[in-house]
DNA sequence: CTGAAAGCGCTAACAC
DNA sequence: GTGTTAGCGCTTTCAG
């Protein structure tokens, strides 16, 4: 490990070729005006010491630092990784960096600090990466005003003037009801997440108007609220068992409470899928060799932060191009049923 | 969104407040040597105009920039998100930020771009969390000598000199290779992950010699490979069922596999846990609603993340408080068995 | 206690 | 084509 202090800079390099800095700036910088010789001699230079440009003093000149933030959240679960490692994917494409900052919860409000903390190392823009719970967006959405660069948000209930990229989770729980129902199934019950995370009421929205459609009945007593965790779903799921008792069908907000809902059904002597079909929502990657497979709604959570990194950078590269107002515009992504054992009469 | 140009400045605070930069620098650092009075004046001017000070020209003028490097694959898995969740938590006690960069394979040869892409902005060190595959490390390490900040890695097998943090991965597979044993099994056979990876290896190495140390038999035949997906886990239990039909138990290196040894053995009417005990690794979220719940190895990624940037931390601030050698030593943390129905005779 | 000057590593704007 | 000057936003001397 070599000490700290020794770091070859610009002028190394220039002394080292008999130039001017200026001029090694030109040859880093692929500029035309170098002369083809000179060019050589001081690329060669370059090589030869090792010499890497550094991005700070680079930031500081050119008032641009090509790092992106990213705020993100609950990384201890699969979603959120997933969707993080659409962006590094992107980022990489794209040349940014990644400053990463995780929140302790969901809904903090120590937000101010976090944005400041940001901006102290002149990131291009930031990705708001946390789902949207009761209003913890709240405060980020009615700053950005004062929030000198753009804003992209992930999984949030589009709002006019601000870009959004998001999951359809209302097409999701209409696709999951509705393959229900052309099973022949009558009475679809659904388990709920938490119904304070917007992604959770639209699910269960989809799934509320696609009984509706059908001239089914779809109301509180044919739904119960879990947390996404298995245990919840257990609790959810005896509960709607005993409040629903003609139930042939259950629509669940995720895979989780769906593979809770399985291991019930089966202790209870209640066949799935003969008597009870079952539909989730993730598609994890046990969800296949669940007993019985599970069909379920997939998401593709990295394209998801493919697109929002890519939105992010578009409108970046838009206002260093002059043009200060772009049209913000929000992206929803479609999911799509993945049909496996748990809802298909044989 | 204020366009991207004004930032507040420490001169525009200085001339505020009717001072030179060097009193508002002395107010912001906290230094001692301020009159009261044009403290508090400072300090209400920069409340103020909401000044920040840039941590980028900080990094410059301090030659340290408290931002720390980390390199991960495999963010699509829980594993690695798990790690890089106690690595931010940590990250922000200890007031350091985290350039994020993740690799595109487990295995790449482009690591010296990568390394200086991070040198460029001035890192202060480097977490290397990709699991140590092949020789997939050898370039890092190699290169040791010629990377000026310090590197800590994460899951890797312990080398002299260089500082690593790990789950003690064999005496996981001790300790659920023994609970069989205690179960009164005698013959535990064992589904490995790929062999290329030391995680895969330290967990087989470990069934063996608490086989060994039993007096019983642990070999080839009584071992198949898989690559921790829950289809190759099918595979290789099929595989095992063929070359040790006595077999009365099996230690699988991952609960994904285990998953779909609990899937196949409900299908073949080979009972779990009569006829065959099961212990999983990893200890998922959705192990324990499996049919029959499964035995498993828990390992704290959260605490493995969190232990290894202290210990880069800690290595930072030793050279800057002037200890240039600090002794470089590893750190096993140990995991712990969680003991479910998949392995417990009635 | 406070300020002036120099410099961190680089580039924009202007000279020649 | 190439060099000079100034400045990005801050801190480190060193005066006073």
């Amino acid at each position: 490990m070599i000490p700290h202090n020794r770091r070859v800079t610009i002028k190394h390099v220039a002394q080292e070729a008999g130039v001017s800095t200026q001029t090694v700036s030109r040859v880093i910088n692929e500029r035309p005006d170098v002369a083809p010789e000179t060019r050589q001699r001081v690329m060669a230079i370059i090589q030869q010491m090792g010499y890497q440009p550094s991005e700070l003093a680079r930031s500081l000149t050119q008032r641009r630092s090509y790092t992106l933030g990213v705020v993100t959240a609950g990384l201890q679960y699969i979603g959120p990784s997933r969707t993080l490692n659409g962006i590094t994917t992107k980022a990489e494409e794209l040349g940014y960096a990644l400053l990463l900052k995780e929140l302790p919860h969901y809904t903090t409000n120590e937000i101010r600090p976090l944005i400041k903390f940001m901006l102290a190392r002149h990131i291009d823009g930031i990705l708001w990466a946390v789902p949207e719970i009761g209003d913890n967006h709240a405060w980020v959405v009615g700053s950005l005003a004062s929030i000198p660069v753009p804003v992209v948000f992930i999984t949030m209930q589009a709002r006019p003037g601000i870009p959004v990229v998001s999951i359809d989770n209302y097409l999701g729980g209409m696709l999951a009801t509705q393959h229900l129902l052309e099973q022949g199934r009558r009475h679809v019950g659904h388990i709920a997440g938490p119904l304070d995370w917007w992604e959770a009421r639209q699910r269960k929205q989809g799934w509320q108007d696609a009984m509706m459609k059908a001239g089914l009945a779809a109301d509180d007593r044919h739904c119960a609220e879990g947390n996404w965790s298995s245990a919840s779903g257990e609790a959810a799921f005896k509960e709607l068992l005993e409040n629903y008792p003609e139930m042939d069908a259950v629509f669940v907000a995720n895979d989780q409470m769906a593979l809770a809902v399985l291991h019930i059904a089966s202790r209870l002597q209640k066949h799935v899928p003969q008597s009870l079909g079952v539909v989730g929502f993730d598609n994890i990657a046990e969800s296949a060799y669940f007993w019985p497979s599970l069909t379920t709604v997939n998401q593709n959570q990295h394209e998801l932060g493919r697109h929002a990194l890519q939105e992010l950078v578009n409108r970046i590269e838009a206002i260093h191009k002059g043009k200060e107002t772009t049209e913000a515009q929000s992206l929803l992504l479609s999911p799509e049923m993945i049909v496996r054992e748990s809802s298909v009469l044989p």
